[in-house]
DNA sequence: CTTTCGTATCGATGAATGTCGATATGTTGC
DNA sequence: GCAACATATCGACATTCATCGATACGAAAG
């Protein structure tokens, strides 16, 4: 209605297709918000890379090298966030990757990104650590 | 050479194939943390979405409620981030998006997430605003 | 050259966040 | 019930960050 170069795959999902308004901007945030940090990261990326699928949450401290309570803080924040399932397993606490969490923040972050520009700088330079 | 089970397409690119160091966890995190802000998403989103594929800079407080160095200071954020870039024309700033590094974190993210499971959750139910 | 106007930088401030030690909760085994 | 252990919660602290008013920079116009 309001753009009539727009309405190619997706209706009004993401960010490259209808400006977000506020509410959908926060929310969007907010999951963003979980990954953007490197312990929240590489717990993600162990509990996604384990063989099982699953990972028991005594070795994580040793394997991102915090205190127990951080990690417990990191991945209570990615339970809340949907990016992990958590499951108590006996007096061990058990963790799951949500692919679909994943999936659905990508496709926010644009269905079709890849056609659009065949990554220009791929992203900065050098610059991006800081 | 440490999982057999992995090597599908992507070889070692992303959370779900293998288990993040902390340099690329905290390369990652920084690019996710360009995003995950509501005013940067918008910001984002109205310059994607522009007709013109550009938006100038003077237009921006108005769109997103925001003062003038309020914005100019998150748009610095998202150029440094590679997400957008800037070319002054005269007076005015104008910016584009920088659709390949857009799509490079989403490849970050998991090339194929969709096919690892169809959304059971999609994400947080109504948790995930807080 | 001076004024005007768009944008960036500076300084300050209140809020959010990552981290950890201490402690509470909860589960298993004796 | 009690001891042992895995995990969560609490309190505190340092750091980061979003925000804005004031101001500096830069380019166009007169």
């Amino acid at each position: 209605m309001t753009d009539p170069m727009l309405a190619t795959t997706t209706p009004n999902c993401c960010v490259l297709e209808t400006p977000l308004d506020d509410d959908d901007a926060t929310s969007l945030a907010h999951q963003l918000k979980a990954l953007a940090d490197p312990t929240r990261l590489r717990l993600l990326s162990l509990i996604a890379t384990s063989p099982t699928g699953e990972l028991c949450a005594c070795v994580l401290p040793a394997a991102v090298d915090k205190s127990q309570p951080t990690v417990s803080h990191h991945l209570s924040q990615l339970v809340q966030a949907g990016v992990i399932e958590r499951e108590q397993r006996g007096k061990w606490a058990w963790f799951r990757l949500n692919a679909g969490c994943l999936a659905a923040i990508r496709s926010m972050l644009g269905e079709h990104a890849d056609q659009t520009s065949e990554a220009s700088t791929s992203c900065p330079p050098s610059a991006c650590v800081n």
